[in-house]
RNA sequence: CGGGGCGUAGCGCAGUCCGGUUAGCGUACCUGCUUUGGGAGCAGGGGGUCGCAGGUUCGAAUCCUGCCGCCCCGACCA
């Protein structure tokens, strides 16, 4: 069938991308520019990140709350530089009320209805949490704050991608309060490590941890940390980041505590957010030209049982078997006893949408007491005894989750160079692509010059980088670490 | 904001250059029969403001003018 064809990787990388998450039913666009329609089975695998991620925030101490919507435009500009760095992007609301057109074609904003002061969407929620901590925080008793928020931001970009770059996009924001500078740096750490944790064991994508250079620092930050991921076009992927505030929103909203000495001091300060991005970085990583490859651990469906060619009495009897065995142990399994649709369509269907496991039984099978179990990620099929069949998935399962997280993590190795010339440095971006180690001076100019030239960026200092005596690769001045350059989303 | 492309049935498209039957094809959908271990076959059927608004013309999906929307590439960003 034409239309459930997925372009090639090879072919158009970009294309293939799209093809999936709209024929694997993840996302769609909508009727609104830049904005996208997250489809059940795409917003499935999204409360499977959203519910391990609570879980571990919950289990380092986190709580949720919610913070508005709505940002007054005043409170954005109180810290500059955070300013600077959203300002461009911002929806703003101005009006609060609509009227009938006078001529009779519909609505029109009501003049009279203006905003005394104008409301920002917010793009990340810094200043509104910051204004309402200063009430919140007196003392250093009202410390360690450690608050999250699961919401939806809004960024005007200038060009969207499905689930990588939206106009609104659904996340998580961390924001926590410290009493000392080194406290809210080990949160900051602490909470990069929970990212790496949870992208390399859940997601199988294997990330680098690091910290950003100046130049690609969050507005309003000290440091930034972050975890990247290379994706199979060779190209890197912000995948979360975890932010050092020092002190500069609380000076900035004027949050100050007494400490056990009865002195006035300003709280240290953390925010750390993951995205709807994730999901990209995810299909990205594991799928091929057949459609999506879900690593178990986040798959809505673990296991689909097909009945060879339609259900019987028989077969339904096995699969109910199955199926309760499986459930025991924990795994989502799904009986598609749908008649109207053949066994290869389904055996497509499933394998369009990313399931990690496939159950095959016909009435051949069962006459050998056995079913055929096929494998998403490598599409091998094997027959396995219906005796014990339980354990065998759940062990098959395991294997899928680790063979994708070895299979990235191989194509990784393969995709990073070390460079050490300023020819190799362009010949390698532009035939091999990937993540390149390269000393640095150190300077944004460079920085900036080297992306002007070759579209690359520093990705992160890697955390625990080899010190290294060596040359700039670009100026040929002294370095003492290589840095990690990529193209990048 | 610059460059490119597209807008015709749910989806994918042809038809537009060179105006002229009742606007067509694939797929999806509905009905029936036959099939059924990798996206079934045959037959019949329903479904259209040809993006919008003007204009030219006996006649416009097709020509002209204006507008709108979306996608892709680039600058900006998670």
């Amino acid at each position: 069938m034409a239309n459930k064809e997925i372009t090639s990787r090879e072919d158009d990388y970009s294309k293939w991308y799209i093809d999936i998450v709209q024929k694997a039913n993840l996302a769609d666009y909508s009727a609104v520019k830049g904005c996208m329609v997250i489809k059940p089975w795409g917003f499935a695998i999204w409360e499977n990140i959203q519910g391990q991620l609570d879980k571990m925030f919950k289990e380092t101490g986190h709580v949720n709350a919610y913070f508005p919507l709505f940002i007054p435009k005043s409170f954005l500009s109180k810290e500059a530089d955070h300013v600077e760095g959203f300002a461009k992007e911002c929806a703003v609301v101005t009006h609060h009320r609509l009227m009938n057109n006078p001529d009779g074609s519909g609505v029109v904003v009501d003049p009279s209805a203006k905003l005394a002061e104008e409301l920002i969407v917010r793009p990340t929620s810094e200043t509104i949490i910051w204004n309402t901590y200063r009430d919140w925080i007196n003392s250093y008793r009202d410390l360690p704050l450690l608050i999250n928020q699961w919401a939806n931001v809004v960024r005007w970009e200038m060009r969207t991608r499905l689930f990588l770059r939206t106009a609104e996009f659904l996340w998580q924001e961390g924001h926590t309060a410290h009493a000392t500078q080194q406290e809210a740096v080990e949160e900051t750490k602490l909470i990069l490590n929970l990212y790496a944790d949870f992208v390399e064991q859940y997601m199988a994508v294997p990330v680098i941890k690091g910290v950003k250079t100046a130049n690609e620092r969050f507005a309003g930050a000290d440091d930034t940390y972050t975890i990247e991921a290379l994706m199979q076009d060779g190209k890197a992927l912000q995948s979360g980041t975890s932010h050092f505030l020092g002190q500069n929103f609380a000076k900035a909203f004027d949050v100050r505590f007494l400490n056990s000495e009865n002195k006035q001091e300003y709280v240290w300060a953390t925010s750390w957010g993951v995205s709807t991005r994730l999901m990209g970085a995810l299909i990205m990583t594991h799928s091929d030209d057949d459609g999506l490859v879900l690593p178990p651990k986040l798959a809505p469906t673990q296991v689909v049982i097909v009945p060879i060619p339609k259900p019987t009495d028989e077969i339904n009897e096995a699969a109910q078997k199955i199926i309760s065995e499986l459930r025991g142990k924990g795994i989502s399994v799904k009986y598609d006893n749908d008649k109207k649709k053949r066994p290869g369509f389904k055996f497509a269907e499933h394998e369009m949408r990313g399931v990690p496991v496939r159950i095959g039984i016909g009435k051949r099978d069962l006459e050998k007491n056995q079913v055929e179990v096929a494998r998403r990620d490598t599409k091998e099929k094997q027959s396995l005894p219906l005796e014990g069949i339980a354990d065998a998935i759940q062990q098959l399962l395991e294997n899928i989750q680790n063979n994708l997280f070895e299979k990235a993590l191989k194509f990784r190795k393969e995709k990073t160079t070390k460079v050490d010339t300023w020819e190799d440095f362009q010949k390698v971006l532009k035939e091999k692509g990937g993540f390149i180690l390269a000393h640095w001076d150190g300077t944004t100019e460079t920085e900036v010059k080297i992306k002007e030239l070759t579209k690359a960026t520093i990705r992160c200092i890697p955390l625990d980088n080899e010190q290294e005596k060596g040359t700039c690769v670009l100026t040929g001045k002294p370095s003492k670490q290589r840095v990690l350059f990529a193209e990048s989303y």
